[in-house]
DNA sequence: CAATTTAATGCAAACGTTTGCATTTCTCGG
DNA sequence: CCGAGAAATGCAAACGTTTGCATTAAATTG
């Protein structure tokens, strides 16, 4: 009859019923004033067509795309990945779909990025901005529709906008205060460009943390570029490059701490004997690396449910601008490990894997308990 | 005068500019046939108006979303993020959208996902299956469409459709191989759950290279499971309850590697003296580890380029059925470390890196140069 | 059983583009 | 200055839904 390859669509539903368009739209919206056999017959007839709901005809009529940006600036870091992992299955749940995107930090592809997810008409939009995003002004269009942003991790400071994020000023103060506590008495400070939001806290829990402590505050002791390995190594070097040697290292992030680990181990610097290292987001290298690095855990999961917590609370209900510019604060905690004199952690299978069992005393067991 | 918060559309810079909507649309789309000055009319008023296309509305009117699903197991595995990044850099060049999707090793999910893929209308589909696809049935609507697919990494057996893959038997082969070149002569291999093609022709591999090297296969030798670390802790205890220990374990992932690795750290068991180690993947973490672990490179720029290429290519022209079936096989490479033997490996800054200067001398010495 | 309420269905416009074809406006040679 | 051809613009339909309102069918009531 019909060829194979024409989509179906809600009229040829129609037809074949002999219904009206609306009737069958109804009936497959589960629309209450429609007959319960009306809507068996439709979506039964649907099953059978193979009909497919065509997302953008149902979009440009609604006004409304039931998809969610997010723009992070790279997905092969630690952290915007754990993000991006659970707001796309949280988002699931609400029927969402997720759009995601990379800046690679480059403020001209953020750029681009906002426009064309506004071309796409998202429902709403999640943004971790690059590194040198001080202007934000490409987000206004979102604003002047009233569409949803939540801005996370690395956020704005003077732009009016919700803003979920994590404690920096206290990790890096934790951070601090913990080498200060295994006896530091001369901490250097790794940190990032200070354009970027969480650089700046954590430089202050830093310094913070060096005055409450009565250790003096010295800006030779305090180092500024892109978290790369590269730079990091070559830090390193200019760090070990004459004594004194600092005794602690507090590193911005993860990628930096571990560099320098690899760095005083190729050079016989002991960690933590000589030195001790923390660095920050928790990311799970610092768990096989060795010795283990201490680190300060951002609850990446807790961050991801309350960002598409917000966006649905600011979908549904047109909310009210004090809710829509406010600021969320996700607690962190340091995680101590061996580069700061911890214990090394272990490995413990989770109870109720499913493993085949290594022997049949095992499996009786098993089934005894049951 | 027009109310701030309505968006524009073609229909209100063809008033403002007395144009029909056809001029408009055809003008910013730089059609032929509509005059310099009137193009530069139209861009500058939309410029002015804060006009942005709808994406939706345009999508709908021609069938084409410019925009492309991807499916993966989980974002945030070494492998498939590294894939997702570079498709996502390449698209971009091409103009087009990517809809990242996780389906967490969930067939279930992996339907779904595919039906709202489907719904979104994305005009192609990149897939890394379930470990448990066998049936791929739920991709039949895009194939009866005609809508290009490409499967790569966890790609199907029997069902036709373009595959782009690592040589994995070569990959299980050279691995194997490499560890009875260093003098294992009992090696374990553990293996994946083998509904996924990946560990099924690994381990063909493995036992190819056992048998050319006139070892015997003994399946007590070799295990399945998920790779979770929990599983592969276990399967360690397994391995070491009782002697005759292994000299070699090769891993079909690296997330396994580096279980096995640390087991034995705290096992007492010296890698790579007592046992070697070697894993899949190249994942960065068999580099920082210690002893860093030998793994095979896949190569995922390559295959994301290739996957991105395969589509643009599908897209473009009405490809026969031959090229819409066939199967590309990107090369692998066996990366030597520490844990079979071989040497650590150095950071060196890539040349051209900006870093002040650590002092005077290093400066002039690139004056010189140059 | 007529009158009225309630439930179920249908009509038609609208969403913002794009595009084949028709029409108007130029340009230019004769 | 006419007319032909080219260049530029306009008209209107179409893409597949959803939804306010009108209409019809069914159920309820006095």
């Amino acid at each position: 009859m019909s060829s194979l390859r024409s989509e179906k669509t809600i009229v040829d539903i129609a037809e074949e019923l002999e219904l009206s368009v609306s009737t069958v739209s109804r009936a497959l919206n589960d629309h209450p004033n429609i007959s319960a056999k009306t809507k068996e017959r439709v979506k039964k007839m649907a099953r059978k067509m193979g009909y497919r709901p065509n997302a953008m005809a149902a979009g440009l009529r609604n006004n409304k795309s039931k998809t969610i940006g997010l723009i992070v600036p790279r997905i092969s870091m630690f952290f915007p990945a754990a993000i991006s992992t659970i707001i796309q299955n949280k988002l699931q749940e609400f029927g969402y779909n997720l759009i995601i995107c990379q800046s690679n930090d480059s403020l001209q592809q953020e750029i681009e990025l906002a426009n064309t997810l506004y071309s796409a008409r998202v429902d709403g939009l999640a943004v971790s901005a690059t590194l040198y995003t001080t202007d934000f002004s490409h987000f206004d269009i979102f604003k002047q529709q009233n569409t949803p942003i939540v801005f996370f991790d690395r956020t704005p400071k003077d732009y009016n906008v919700k803003v979920i994020k994590g404690d920096d000023f206290l990790g890096g103060f934790k951070a601090t205060e913990h080498l200060v506590e295994k006896g530091c008495k001369d901490i250097v400070h790794i940190s990032g460009p200070l354009t970027c939001n969480l650089y700046t806290e954590r430089l202050a829990g830093y310094k913070e943390a060096l005055q409450k402590n009565r250790l003096p505050y010295k800006k030779n002791r305090v180092f500024f570029h892109e978290l790369t390995r590269e730079n990091a190594w070559q830090t390193a070097e200019k760090i070990f490059s004459q004594k004194p040697y600092p005794d602690g290292i507090f590193a911005t992030n993860d990628t930096t701490a571990i560099t320098i680990l690899e760095y005083c181990r190729k050079h016989g610097i002991r960690v933590p004997e000589d030195c001790k290292i923390a660095g920050y987001s928790n990311d799970p290298r610092t768990e096989i690396v060795t010795p283990s690095i201490t680190s300060v855990d951002q609850y990446p999961t807790t961050m991801g449910e309350r960002i598409v917590a917000a966006l649905m609370d600011l979908i549904q209900a047109r909310h009210p601008a004090a809710y829509r510019h406010s600021q969320e604060i996700v607690p962190i905690q340091l995680i101590e490990r061996e580069s700061t004199g911890g214990m090394p952690r272990e490995i413990v299978a989770p109870a109720g894997i499913k493993v085949p069992a290594a022997n049949g005393a095992a499996v009786k067991a098993v089934k005894k308990k049951k």
